[in-house]
DNA sequence: TTGTACGCGTTATCAA
DNA sequence: TTGATAACGCGTACAA
């Protein structure tokens, strides 16, 4: 009942080796003979006996904890980030610790306390940490990857979305339709990920107008949810400016648009205005949206992130790498596939 | 650069006390002179010293880890749920550890890894873990909480909500609106919660029949997914009973169903079908479903299961507890609220 | 209130 | 291949 558990000691005993022996037959790369290996196990096995992953980690100085700091998860596209993030460390071996930073004046405070569980890393994806508490994990030894945070940093590995190329896409499939009155919605909070995005949208358009054809303004909601998207489309719509391409930054955005829209305007005139949204959200595809988006593929990033931390654990002292992986368009009914030669 | 992390005795070193004065001046229940741990506190910041929470598991034999085990997150509801818990693990000072096991044929080993954390306790909202796996938690000393699980357990805290109260809501909102010719649909692989909301549903309209004025049949779709909603309504609605109310055991379903709705009749015909979805997830008050639900109060829940776990450690002895959490209908446009006296 | 001494369960080192 | 022994950094009796 209140018996405590089983220690590699106890092991050892009824195994009749040596306390030693045990540790080793648990550890994959020990060379010990298969016979007494196989008489711990057993032993093991009678006696319910798991490695203490407390004293293991104080002898390795590194849990196998890999700590993945979030925020905003209301924000599908993040939430379901997290999720591949969760599968994609798990498939590695690593446990995730999860940590919201939402709502939290004392961002970096919490952050310190992760050096308490000696991390295997931190793979950061929100929250706005200052840029020392990055320097802080290096110092302690914690390596540290940024997803979609910035574009530079001297001491963390980072993976992002090529949000530019996200945006110059999105800019290229309007052109491609024939759209020449475009706007691009973001939040009016800044994030990196939408800055980038509407900057990649407008670049792209800037370079490739050779007269004044197309026009491009940008235009900010209040916040970064469905709800700003829906509260958007009567200024979008009612514009003596009506655009007939509209860009957003995030996907969620463009569905609260588009249901604006249905009582707005008739489904004729919407018809007439290409929507392209980004991220490719699982709502995307649902049949009252059929939203026309460029996709970020965060399965591949999620990967990317979590090889890139393995990385670093291997060669802990390489030079910060940095990745930012294409995005591709998906055609869906808010922006017709243009008929190609 | 390669120092490695400062310990408490190197706070001690510094302070000019002993290794144990600082370990009682970071322990909020140690008496200790309010100068000498300022002057640690001092000490400490000037290293950068952290706890070292594997040494610190290592004595108390109980880290502040939480395990979270999940399965599913595809389903919207789920994640949600998940990351209530998340934020729910964290304002209590503990530190949530997520694991995924979907598509796990080996969940039982896999569960069983988790003993190797010393985890102050798991919380368990999905998977189909077989019996013995709770006895094993509890037989290490971990105490467990299922969350939607089953209704009975020798071991485990259980805290559910009252699923089948949330299909009776269901059925007597039909009741008052008049509605004669029901519909349940739920996933052909049953769930507890499922199940149980069916159950409510059929049980509820059983025992308030006094004549035959009311029909009520179960429709079993493939998954319970929002592509499952979709393909199950061309069946529901060229069904020779048409019905005028459908309850779904989930919100995504409901959504599934009502997108195809909108392609197979009119939006007329439509509005005779009273739809109730169950769960109130953020997509379920989108302009484009405005689902009428009954709402599991989700924030309500997670905080239930979390305090329960606290009280678990707090008092190990006492007996299981079980809960079940009432459910709320929240009307939208798919029902109307009925105009009462 | 503070210090001394010990043990928690594992891995790593070294010798056999 | 195996065994003995020494850390790892903390909390906690016990003594002062």
């Amino acid at each position: 009942m209140t018996k405590r558990n089983a220690t590699s000691a106890d092991v050892a005993i009824l195994a009749g080796v040596s306390q030693s022996t045990v540790s080793r037959s648990f550890d994959p790369d020990s060379r010990i003979s298969e016979a007494t290996r196989q008489r711990v196990f057993a032993a093991a096995e009678k006696l319910g006996y798991q490695i203490n992953k407390a004293a293991q980690t104080m002898i390795k100085k590194r849990s196998d904890l890999v700590g993945l700091v979030t925020a905003g998860l209301e924000d599908p596209f993040r939430s379901e980030f997290l999720h591949k993030l969760i599968v994609e460390v798990q498939n590695c071996g690593l446990r995730p610790m999860v940590m919201d930073v939402s709502n939290q004046q004392t961002i970096d405070e919490e952050l310190h306390g992760l050096i308490q569980y000696q991390l295997s890393g931190v793979i950061i994806t929100s929250g706005t940490p200052s840029e020392n508490i990055g320097k802080a994990f290096i110092r302690h030894g914690i390596p540290v990857v940024l997803v979609n945070r910035t574009e530079h940093s001297d001491e963390a590995d980072i993976v992002n979305l090529d949000n530019e190329g996200a945006g110059a896409i999105a800019a290229e499939a309007f052109m491609k339709s024939g759209k020449t009155n475009l706007v691009v919605v973001r939040a009016k909070k800044p994030s990196f990920s939408s800055v980038m995005r509407a900057k990649g949208f407008l670049n792209y358009l800037a370079s490739h107008i050779n007269n004044d054809e197309i026009q491009a303004t940008e235009v900010l909601c209040e916040t970064g949810s469905y709800d700003s998207g829906y509260q958007i489309a009567d200024k979008i719509l009612t514009s003596q400016h009506k655009p007939d391409g509209v860009f957003f930054c995030m996907d969620h955005i463009a569905c609260g648009f588009l249901d604006a829209a249905k009582q707005l305007i008739t489904a004729k005139e919407m018809q007439s205005i290409g929507v392209i949204g980004c991220d490719d959200i699982a709502l995307a595809r649902f049949k009252a949206y059929d939203l026309t988006t460029v996709k970020q593929p965060s399965t591949e990033i999620a990967k990317a992130a979590v090889q890139t931390l393995l990385n670093r654990l291997k060669y802990p002292t390489s030079a910060p790498s940095k990745q930012a992986i294409p995005a591709e368009l998906i055609y869906r009914s808010t922006l017709a596939k243009p008929i190609t030669d």
